[in-house]
DNA sequence: AGAAAAAGGTGATATATATCACCTTTTTTT
DNA sequence: AAAAAAAGGTGATATATATCACCTTTTTCT
């Protein structure tokens, strides 16, 4: 559902941009709702705009063969979406979709790009987000390469717990079946290994609430792998 | 060991660039020449110019924990090194060494990014190369996380043949321990399944030597993982 | 040229984790 | 409110590939 442009969000990295950019970014763009597992886009599908997150969850996910999928990242409020792939070819090589109720700024490409080209400042942030984007994926190969299951859930457990909800208590906002597919192996073993961690009392469960009791091991899992 | 700057070399998409530019660069960039072996820069250590290769043949790899290493991929003639490490942070994520004698061009850093500031143009293929540069790591996650071993080293035979070579016929310029590294394996499996590729008359191999003898089967194999 | 180290290779064995086959509980749909 | 579907979970079993222990050949070093 598109709702009306209207210019009471914050676009990120404004504060490099002249108030006549940011006036055209905002004629140029506008937000669409999404429900809890609503589709943003697909990949394969041609990009068309420039998107980033105003509220809400975002899962970013790759569909392989098989049914198999890899989740790749959840994004959070003003992460951009897809960079990588408009700039990378003009198909976006994964998808996104909505884990709660969200809303997405979708921005004219064209108007973007003529931005890019003009200010440098801006540039320069977004070469940097997604230099990072990359390097992401190159920990998750790293991670996915050389280490085994205790060291890759200890990830996951890091990642919500440091990188999204910086807490040691949080909910997963995933099933069992999407956190396997978060540290790349199936949902029996993804049960499996949470279930000793919490044996061992290294975390708490209780569905999808965990609380880390023992920051120092999971740290440790995660670097031995 | 550090050469006269001279002009008889191209920078990669000088066609987007001015005189002046191309003259800027010229004048704060030098070549260093690598024998086979020699690391260029080394993970975890401070980034500090902005690399193309002139000559030969780099490898980019990213050492893990128990001396196990990642091959990432093989950077040839006109390819930066290490964009991503220069933007995303200010460390190094992965390391480069020559594999055979090489030539690197080194830039400096406020010089370039004073011209990606300048310059759109150039600066939309700066951000093109990135962006495929981690589309081909995510491609490599996908590989390693859902394909199985002779799937993957069909992707490694692919990959040689395809996008270095692109010839049916060509030699590896890696070790098999090497090969393992970029097919996420051992050197034992890698042989093995090699071994075995062999025998079914999908490849000719002599030493470092590969012939494809069914094109076809490599793909179906790459394809069903 | 001779010694040492690295690379190539093979068979036997171990093991981590996927797969299969269920069952129970919760959530969603009609 | 009942039926269907999805999620959570557990035990038994299968299997792909790593690991280990060698041996041979080639390359590198002194």
């Amino acid at each position: 559902m598109i709702v009306n442009s209207d210019t009471g969000y914050v676009i990120p990295f404004s504060s490099c941009l002249s108030e006549e950019e940011v006036g055209e970014i905002y004629r140029h763009s506008n937000v669409v709702k999404y429900d809890r597992k609503e589709v943003i886009f697909r990949q394969n599908t041609r990009t068309s705009h420039i998107m980033f997150v105003k509220s809400g969850l975002i899962k970013i996910f790759k569909e392989g063969r098989n049914n198999k999928y890899i989740i790749l990242r959840i994004a959070i409020p003003d992460d951009f979406l897809g960079l990588m792939s408009i700039y990378g070819g003009d198909t976006h090589q994964y998808s996104a979709s909505a884990i709660y109720p969200s809303e997405i700024c979708f921005i004219d490409i064209d108007i973007f790009n003529k931005i890019l080209k003009t200010n440098g400042e801006f540039t320069l942030k977004i070469i940097n987000l997604i230099s990072n984007d990359g390097l992401f994926i190159f920990d998750r190969l790293m991670s996915q390469s050389h280490k085994q299951l205790p060291g890759r859930i200890a990830d996951v457990i890091l990642y919500f717990s440091e990188i999204l909800y910086k807490s040691n208590e949080f909910e997963f906002p995933f099933t069992r079946r999407e956190l396997a597919e978060l540290a790349g192996t199936t949902k029996e073993s993804f049960i499996r290994t949470l279930a000793e961690f919490k044996h061992d009392k290294i975390i708490n469960l209780e569905g999808a609430r965990v609380t880390i009791n023992s920051m120092n091991i999971i740290k440790t899992l995660s670097q031995l792998g």
